[in-house]
RNA sequence: GGGCCGGUGGCUCAGCCUGGUUAGAGCGUUCGGCUGAUAACCGAAAGGUCGCCGGUUCAAAUCCGGCCCGGCCCA
C-alpha cells in the first residue's frame, strides 16, 4: 500500500494508467482471463466510418463497455469483436466535396477507380479516429480484429446472402416509386428522405381538367409539383365522399362539398352556385382531356380504360385540396398504387437527374423545377390555370446535399420482406428489450407493417449487388461467392476486387442463349452491409465454428433510432437465413440532446465531439456523467457544466482513500495480515453498520447491472461513497484513526474500511476504469495486477443487519434535527454543548437511538445525550396555564374574584387539574364555580438556552448552556484548531512534537485554558507548554508566533519546531 | 392523422408500477459552519397550483378518461 499525496487529477492519471495498461498488455491480458468461461457472445453495431464521434456515440460506446467489462468480471467469457460500417452515400458525398466534383457522372470523368481509392483513404482516416477517441475513452472492444465491410470476406457473405435470398424467391425486381435525389443520381431509402423534411415555399395551383364529353364542364384540381402534371394519367376522388357540381362563370367545376367555400375562398370567387350534390363513386370512368396534351402529344398513345379518366380511392381525403387529387402514376407511391390497380398508364418522363426525357414532348430536357414556371405559362395561356399562388410546407430534401427530392418510378431489386411480417413478428416475440415498449410497441409494429425492402442503389461506394443480367434475353444469374464468379466469368479483369468498377469488367456468358451477361448497376444499400454483421464479421464463409459458440447473440445495443435501422436489418436477414433471431437481449439507448433539449446538429452548431471532452475533463468523468445523469433508455440533456458534478463525487471518493491510507500507511497497517475474523469482536456498531450497507449495495448493483439500469447501479455506489461512506463513517472513526498505540480497536476500523474500499474499487471499475485501476495502484496487495481481472464481489448475507442500518437511519436524523437545533443559537458544533434531550416519537425509535448513544453523543457533540421515554415531558419544560378573558362572559362581574381565587391555588395544582381532570372548581362567597380546560391558555416554556427541532422521528432539545467547564473545552478547542493549521503551515509532519507558548489577553481565559493544559499537549503533539498572558509571548528565533482572534479575545500562539 | 416517450422548485432529475408521513435529491442562490481527507468539505434557509380539466376513492403527483405542450418515430 502507498501513501496517496496528490489530489484527483483525471487527465494526467488517465495519461499514466492508459500508458501502463498498454506497457503491460493488459486489456490483452483481461481479454484472455476466462477463456475457458461461458460465452458471453456480445455484436458490436458497426460505426459508419464517416464523421467524428460525438457524445450521443460515447454513450452508448460506453454502455457497451460497461456490460462487457461487469461481464467479463463475473467470469464470462466475453466476445467483443470491434466493427466499422465502411461503404455508403455519406462516404461517397464526402469525398466528392473533397476531390470537388459535383455529380456521378463527373466521378465517371476522373474514374471510379480513383474515387473508391479516395474513400478507402478517407474510411482508413476515420476508423483511426474512431480507434484513437474509444482507446481514449476505454472502450475495450478486439479492435485488433475489427471487421469491416469493406473487405471483400466480407462482401462475399453479402453476395452469399443475396443468393439465398434470390434461391428462396425473396427476391424480385420491379418497379416502384422511390424518392430519388437527383444530384446523388440515386434512391433514397425511407429513412434517409425523413432526415430530410423542411419548411419550403412551393407553387400551390389549382388547375381545372376539362371533361371530355362535356362542354364547359371540367374537374378541379391542387397540386404543389407542376411539374408533375406532364405525368398526369388520372383524377382521383372518394368513393363515399359527397362532390358537387358547381356553377362559376357558365362554367361547371366538380368540387369536393366539404370543401366549396374554403377553395372559392381561396380562388377570391363569391358568384358561384352548387348545382348539383352526388357520391364520388358516381364520378368513375368519366374521361377528361389532359391539360398538357397539346405539350406532351406522348399522352396521346394512353388509350387504357382509365387513362385521363376520374377514378376512386380510399387515400383521398377531404381536408385539403378540391377533393379531388391529381394522380400521376410515376410520381408518387399512391398514385402508382392505384394506377396498378386501374391498370393505368405508368408514364415517367423524368430521368433520374431529374430532367425532362424525350417523353416529356415540350419540357424535353428541362430540370424539373424550371419547368414549374413554364408549365404555369402554359396552362395560363389554355385559360386552365384558376389559380396561382405559393405555399410554406414540408417537403423532402436530400438529407446530405439538401436537394429536392423527386419521387419516380424506377425498377430496383428488392428483398420481399413483406411476406416475412408474420415470422419477424413471431421472433421478435422472444427478443428480451429495454425498455419494453421498443421492443413491443414501436419494433413489433413496425415488423407487422413491414415493407419490401429496396436493396438497389445506383451509386459507386458500395458492396456491388451480385446480379448479372444477359445482353439479350435477359436471363438473371445471381452470384453467391468469389469461386462461383470466377467459374463463371467468361473474362475475369487482372485486379479481381469485390468492388466497382474492377467487379463491373467481369463477364460472364448466358446460359441459356451465350451472349454476354453484365452486372447490373447496382450497389448494395449499406443497411444490408451491417444487417448481417452476425455471420459476415466471424467469416462465417470459411468456419463455421465460432458463428456455432456465438450465435444468436446474448447483448446488442444501439440508439433509438436503429429500431428502423441496424435492429430490423438484423432481424430480417436472419429470419431469411436461420430462421432465427440474431439476438436475445436488446438495449435500446435513447438519443442525446443538448443541453435545452434541441437536437444536436452541425448546422445549429450544437454538435459536443468527443475529442474536446476527454481533452478538457477525461474519460472518467464523461463517462460517469453519461450512465449517471439519465436512463439509458431516455434522452438525456447533455450539458458541460454538469460535469463539473461528478468530478466533485470522484474527488470526495478519492479523498476517502487519502484519508484512509494516510493513516494506515502510518500504522503500517498490512492487509494481507488481518481479516475480518481477527477484529470481529472488535468491531463498533458504525463498522458493523458500514459492512452491512456495503453488501446491500454490493446487492443493488449487480441487481440493476443484470436489469441494465446502469445508472441505478452508478448512483448507488455514489451515495454510498459520499453519503455513508465520506460523510459518516469516516466522520465516525476519524477519533479512533487518531489513537496513538497500536491498538486492536482501530485495525477494527482499517480492517473494514479496507475491506469496503476494495470492494467499492471493483463494483465502480466498469464505470470509472482508469479511476479505479489508479486507486487499486495504491492500495492493491497485488494478488491482482489489474483491477479489470477482479472477480465481481458477491453480497456476503452474514454481515447485513437491517436493524442497525434501521438504527443508523433515525440516529442520522436525530443528529441532522440536533445540528439544526445547535445551529439556531449560533453554538459552534466546536464547541460541547451539555445536553442532547431526544423525545422518540414510538419506542422502536427509542430503541434505535439506546443502541447507538455513543454513536449519538460524538456526532452532536455533547456532554450528554438523554433519551426520553415516549410521551415524557422533558423535564426543563414547564407548563402553566394562563385563563383567557373571555371566562368573562361566564362569570360576569364575579370575574375578578374568581381570578383572584384562581391565583391563591398553587401553580402545580392548578396545572395537574386542568391537564388531567379537564376542570377546575374554586369557590367564591360560598358558591362553587367551574372552570374548564378550554378556559385556559395552556403554556409551555423553556429556557431560553433550549434550543428545539422536529425530526421525522421525534423531537430533539438542545440545552446550550455555557457552562465555565464547557466554555474551558470549546476554548481549548478554538486553541487547537489554530495549533493545527499552524502546524500544517510549518509542514510537520503528523508525528512530529512541539514546544508551544500560549499568551492570553483575558486572566479567566488563561485560567480555563489551564484546566485543559493534558489536552491541550496530547491534541496538538506538544512536548512542553506554557499558559501565559498575552504580552509574555515573544518572538523567537526557530520559532513560529501567530496572534489571532477568539471570540473577540486577541490569543498568541508560538509553536517551536524540536530540533533533536 | 397514428404510435411511443416525457411534462414535478431557477436548472437537471427521483418518487408514479403497488394511492396514505411534512413531495425528495443534486446544481445554482443566500447565510452559516468546519479545517491533520483540505487547491477540499459540511450544514441551514429561501424556492413547488406535481402541465390543464374532469372522474374513481375516506384519501390522487401516483389509478382512469379527456385536453394542452415538447421530443422521437411512422403516415
Amino acid at each position: 500500500m502507498k501513501e496517496i499525496k496528490e489530489p484527483y487529477d483525471p487527465i494526467r492519471l488517465e495519461e499514466e494508467i492508459q500508458e501502463w495498461w498498454r506497457k503491460n498488455g493488459i486489456q490483452e491480458k483481461v481479454f484472455r482471463l476466462h477463456q475457458k468461461g461461458e460465452t458471453f457472445s456480445f455484436l458490436e453495431g458497426p460505426p459508419t466510418a464517416n464523421g467524428f464521434m460525438h457524445i450521443g456515440h460515447a454513450r452508448g460506446r460506453t454502455m457497451k463497455d460497461i456490460i462487457l467489462r461487469f461481464k467479463t468480471m463475473t467470469g464470462k467469457n466475453v466476445w467483443r469483436m470491434a466493427g466499422w460500417d465502411c461503404q455508403g452515400l455519406p462516404v461517397e458525398i464526402e469525398v466528392e466535396k473533397r476531390l470537388k466534383i459535383k455529380s456521378k457522372r463527373d466521378i465517371e470523368k476522373i474514374g471510379l477507380d480513383v474515387f473508391v481509392e479516395e474513400c478507402n483513404r478517407l474510411v482508413d482516416f476515420y476508423i483511426q479516429h474512431w480507434r484513437k477517441n474509444s482507446e481514449r475513452l476505454a472502450v475495450w472492444l478486439d479492435y485488433d480484429n475489427a471487421y469491416e465491410t469493406r473487405k471483400d470476406d466480407y462482401i462475399e457473405f453479402v453476395w452469399w446472402f443475396v443468393k439465398k435470398a434470390y434461391e428462396k424467391g425473396l427476391l424480385k425486381e420491379d418497379l416502384k416509386v422511390v424518392p430519388t435525389c437527383p444530384r446523388c443520381e440515386t434512391p433514397l431509402s425511407d429513412h434517409e428522405v425523413s432526415l430530410g423534411y423542411t419548411r419550403v415555399k412551393d407553387p400551390s395551383i389549382y388547375v381545372k381538367f376539362r371533361l371530355k364529353d362535356k362542354p364547359e364542364e371540367y374537374v378541379l384540381i391542387w397540386t404543389t409539383t407542376p411539374w408533375t402534371l406532364p405525368g398526369n394519367e388520372a383524377v382521383a376522388v372518394h368513393p363515399e365522399a359527397d362532390y358537387v357540381k358547381v356553377e362559376v362563370n357558365g362554367e361547371k367545376w366538380i368540387i369536393g362539398e366539404k370543401l366549396v367555400e374554403r377553395v372559392m375562398g381561396e380562388l377570391g370567387i363569391k358568384n358561384y352556385r352548387v348545382i348539383e350534390t352526388f357520391k364520388g363513386k358516381s364520378l368513375e370512368g368519366i374521361k377528361y382531356v389532359h391539360p398538357l396534351i397539346e405539350e406532351t402529344p406522348t399522352h396521346k398513345n394512353h388509350k387504357n380504360r382509365f387513362d385521363h379518366a376520374i377514378i376512386c380511392g380510399e387515400h383521398v381525403t377531404l381536408e385539403e385540396g378540391t377533393g379531388c387529387v391529381h394522380t400521376a402514376p410515376a410520381h408518387g407511391p399512391e398514385d402508382f398504387e392505384i394506377g396498378v390497380k386501374y391498370g393505368i398508364q405508368i408514364f415517367c418522363p423524368i430521368d433520374q437527374t431529374g430532367h425532362f426525357t424525350g417523353d416529356g414532348g415540350k419540357y424535353c430536357g428541362l430540370y424539373f423545377r424550371d419547368a414549374n414556371p413554364i408549365i404555369l405559362e402554359d396552362l395560363k395561356k389554355k385559360g386552365l390555370l384558376v389559380y396561382g399562388g405559393e405555399i410554406e410546407h414540408e417537403y423532402p430534401l436530400c438529407w446530405r446535399c439538401e436537394t429536392p427530392l423527386i419521387y419516380r418510378v424506377d425498377k430496383q431489386w428488392f428483398l420481399k420482406v413483406s411476406s416475412l411480417r408474420e415470422k419477424l413478428v413471431e421472433k421478435n416475440r422472444g427478443v428480451n428489450w429495454t425498455p419494453r415498449w421498443a421492443g413491443e410497441n414501436r419494433f413489433g409494429e413496425w415488423l407487422a407493417n413491414a415493407e419490401d425492402w429496396c436493396i438497389s442503389r445506383a451509386r459507386v461506394w458500395g458492396s456491388p449487388l451480385n446480379i448479372w443480367k444477359c445482353r439479350s434475353c435477359g436471363n438473371v444469374r445471381v452470384v453467391g461467392t468469389r469461386e462461383e464468379l470466377k467459374k463463371a466469368a467468361k473474362k475475369i479483369p487482372e485486379r479481381f476486387e469485390l468492388h466497382r468498377p474492377w467487379i463491373d469488367q467481369v463477364i460472364l456468358q448466358c446460359e441459356k442463349c451465350g451472349d454476354e451477361m453484365v452486372r447490373v448497376p447496382f450497389v448494395v444499400d449499406c443497411w444490408l452491409d451491417s444487417g448481417v454483421a452476425h455471420a459476415a464479421s466471424l467469416n462465417y464463409l470459411k468456419s463455421r465454428e465460432l458463428f456455432d459458440r456465438l450465435y444468436p447473440y446474448q447483448f446488442i445495443t444501439e440508439a433509438v433510432d436503429q429500431t428502423r435501422g441496424w435492429f430490423y436489418s438484423l432481424l430480417v436477414t436472419a429470419t431469411i437465413l436461420f430462421d432465427s433471431s440474431p439476438y436475445r437481449r436488446v438495449l435500446c439507448q435513447g438519443h442525446v440532446l443538448d443541453k435545452l433539449g434541441q437536437k444536436m446538429s452541425k448546422s445549429r452548431g450544437n454538435v459536443v465531439w468527443v475529442e474536446d471532452v476527454l481533452r478538457d475533463y477525461g474519460a472518467d468523468v464523461l463517462r460517469a456523467y453519461l450512465i449517471w445523469k439519465a436512463a439509458p433508455e431516455d434522452t438525456l440533456h447533455f450539458d458541460l457544466d454538469e460535469l463539473k458534478q461528478i468530478k466533485r463525487i470522484l474527488s470526495i471518493i478519492w479523498n476517502v482513500y487519502t484519508f484512509a491510507t494516510t493513516y494506515m500507511v502510518l500504522d503500517e497497517f498490512n492487509p494481507k495480515e488481518w481479516s475480518l475474523k481477527d477484529v470481529w469482536e472488535n468491531l463498533q456498531p458504525e463498522d458493523r453498520w458500514i459492512l452491512s450497507r456495503c453488501q446491500n449495495m454490493i446487492a443493488n448493483v449487480t441487481e440493476n447491472l443484470e436489469k441494465l439500469q446502469l445508472h441505478k447501479a452508478l448512483r448507488e455506489i455514489f451515495d454510498f461513497m459520499v453519503e455513508d461512506v465520506s460523510r459518516l463513517y469516516i466522520r465516525l472513526i476519524r477519533r479512533r484513526t487518531w489513537v496513538e498505540t497500536k491498538e486492536i480497536g482501530k485495525f477494527a476500523a482499517y480492517v473494514t474500511l479496507y475491506k469496503i474500499m476494495t470492494e467499492t474499487l471493483k463494483l465502480m471499475s466498469p464505470f470509472t476504469p482508469h479511476f479505479t485501476e489508479a486507486l487499486h495502484k495504491f492500495i492493491s496487495t497485488e494478488e491482482i495486477e489489474s483491477i479489470h481481472m477482479a472477480e465481481w464481489p458477491k453480497a456476503d448475507q452474514n454481515l447485513i443487519d437491517k436493524r442497525l442500518e434501521e438504527d443508523f437511519r433515525v440516529c442520522r436524523e436525530a443528529v441532522k434535527a440536533a445540528l439544526t437545533a445547535r445551529q439556531r443559537k449560533r453554538f459552534k458544533l466546536r464547541w460541547p454543548v451539555k445536553t442532547v434531550y431526544i423525545l422518540p416519537a414510538n419506542v422502536e425509535v427509542r430503541d434505535s437511538l439506546l443502541r447507538l448513544e455513543n454513536v449519538l453523543r460524538s456526532q452532536v457533540n455533547a456532554k450528554e445525550v438523554k433519551v426520553l421515554e415516549v410521551g415524557e415531558k422533558p423535564p426543563f419544560i414547564s407548563v402553566s396555564v394562563k385563563p383567557f378573558p373571555s371566562i368573562g362572559v361566564k362569570f360576569k362581574s364575579l370575574t375578578p374574584k374568581v381570578l383572584e381565587e384562581i391565583g391563591r391555588l398553587e401553580a402545580d395544582v392548578l396545572v395537574r387539574e386542568i391537564l388531567e381532570k379537564g376542570e377546575v372548581v374554586v369557590r367564591v362567597d360560598g358558591e362553587k364555580f367551574t372552570l374548564k380546560k378550554e378556559d385556559f391558555r395552556i403554556i409551555e416554556e423553556m429556557p431560553n438556552t433550549i434550543s428545539r427541532e422536529d425530526f421525522a422521528y421525534g423531537t430533539v432539545f438542545v440545552d446550550t448552556e455555557k457552562t465555565p467547564e464547557i466554555a474551558a473545552e470549546a476554548l481549548a478547542k478554538e486553541v487547537v484548531r489554530r495549533a493545527q493549521l499552524m502546524r500544517k503551515e510549518m509542514s510537520l509532519r503528523i508525528d512530529e512534537y512541539v514546544d508551544a507558548f500560549v499568551g492570553c489577553e483575558d486572566s479567566e481565559s488563561l485560567r480555563l485554558l489551564k484546566t485543559m493544559e493534558d489536552y491541550l499537549k496530547t491534541e496538538v503533539r506538544i512536548r512542553r507548554l506554557s499558559l501565559v498572558g498575552l504580552d509574555e509571548v515573544k518572538p523567537r528565533e526557530n520559532s513560529y508566533l501567530r496572534e489571532w482572534l477568539i471570540e473577540d479575545e486577541k490569543i498568541k500562539i508560538m509553536l517551536e519546531k524540536i530540533f533533536v
